[in-house]
Parts: structure tokens; C-alpha cells; sequence
DNA sequence: GGATAAGTTCGATGAACGTCGTAGTTCGAC
DNA sequence: GTCGAACTACGACGTTCATCGAACTTATCC
């Protein structure tokens, strides 16, 4: 009741401010490496409920959290839905190749 | 005294078992990551002691362990020095442009 | 309005990690 | 043989991290 004000879209990290061992740290872990390699192998936005990964919908948001944080996924709001999508564009900007080798990598 | 029959010549992982996360992971740490700069930024091998990280010598023995089992470094003993090395062959190999990449990085 | 669906937030818990100091080993020099 | 240098191995300690379940918010549909 009474509280339709501030509703922060989100925040995300500027271009400059994403750091290497940021998304270094970002992508060491085995969910968040399946989730970044979901939203790679489609042009569209995902959303968390649409991602299979083996772990509960409140561990999905944690690494959802923490890939936005390091500037490795972009979020949207839509309803009750949020739809996610890799930076590509920046992360190759910034660290030209990396995102490349990690997807090339057979395991 | 009396034990001087088997001495390992370290133990690298062989190529084909080297891991994308096992590397990522490797790299995800500011102290390891100023270890593998150091190493990309000279042609040379380094000794342990010639690195320069803000950290004891145990703990360097440590970070150099695990990027060795990563499969990111290798070692090679020479009396009482060891001598560190990027594995950049393999890592292109397998991951190419994630090496780059993340030494591409300003920050 | 009520019900449902999609995510988030909030502890709590157990495992993994980085750091250090001390002790130990191996080699080279004196 | 003795000494020192270069690492390594072993505990120990404190912090960070991944995971879960339960409660909550927000929007959509009937």
C-alpha cells in the first residue's frame, strides 16, 4: 500500500567502468557460464525463467545480479517479466576477443 | 635423510585437459592476474622470488600452484629456482583471443 | 476483488578461498 | 660439513561465496 514511487530500472555499469577481473570473476562459475552461454547461442533476450540451469529461481537472480553488476548482461523490465541479454558490443569493445575465446572453448 | 628416490618434475595438465572455468577462475584474482601480466610482458621466464606482488612468498607458491594446475603457467625447476612461463601456445589453441583479451585490458 | 505467475529480497548455512607464519627440503657456495 | 637462499608443505584463521526456502512485490488474467 502506498508505494508507487521510486522503481530503479535496473543499473547497470557504464562501459568504463567494467573491469576485467570483474567479469573474470563474473564468469568463473559454472551457472553463470551456462547462463552467458544461453544468452550467446540466441539473437533474442532470455528471460530467467526461460534459462535451464540447475538451481533455484532465487540462485538464478543472485547470478543475474552479479553478471549485471560486472557488466557482462543487460536486463529489461517488462510486466512481471525482466529479459536478458549479453554486451557484447562493450565487452568486445573493451576486452576484444575474450568473450570469443570463452565461447570457443569445447569444455 | 635417506629420501631421494622420487621427485616429480612438477605435473602440468596435458592441453586436452585444460578448462575454460578452471582458467577463468584462475584469472579471477587480482593477485594471479598481476602474476600472469608479469609473465605476458617479458619473453623470458621469471623466478618466484622476481615477481612483484604485494603478497608472502607462501602465499605466491600458492596462486603459482593453482594457475599451474589451470594449465596457465608452467614451471620449470632449475636447482633451487624455479622458472614460471605463460603457456600462451596452448591457451590460443584452445581459447583463442581470451588471452589477448584480457591483457588488452587498461583496467 | 481474488488468484496466479515471474522475480526479488532476506536470512541462514556450509563450503571454498586468500592470507599468513612456521617448519621443512633442496641446492649451491664457502 | 655448515650456512644461506629459494621455494614448498602444512595448519590456522577470517572472509567471501553459492545455495536454499520462505516471505514479499508487482503485474496479468478471470
Amino acid at each position: 500500500m502506498a508505494k508507487t514511487d521510486t522503481l530503479p530500472p535496473i543499473a547497470h555499469p557504464a562501459r568504463e567502468e567494467i573491469t576485467v577481473e570483474g567479469v573474470l570473476r563474473a564468469l568463473a562459475d559454472p551457472v553463470r557460464l551456462a547462463i552467458v552461454r544461453q544468452l550467446a547461442a540466441t539473437e533474442h533476450e532470455v528471460a530467467c525463467g526461460a534459462l535451464t540451469v540447475p538451481v533455484t529461481k532465487s540462485t538464478i537472480t543472485h547470478h543475474l545480479s552479479i553478471l549485471r553488476q560486472a557488466g557482462v548482461v543487460a536486463g529489461r523490465q517488462e510486466g512481471t517479466t525482466r529479459f536478458n541479454s549479453l554486451r557484447r558490443n562493450d565487452l568486445d569493445a573493451l576486452f576484444p576477443g575474450l568473450l570469443n575465446g570463452v565461447l570457443a572453448a569445447q569444455r
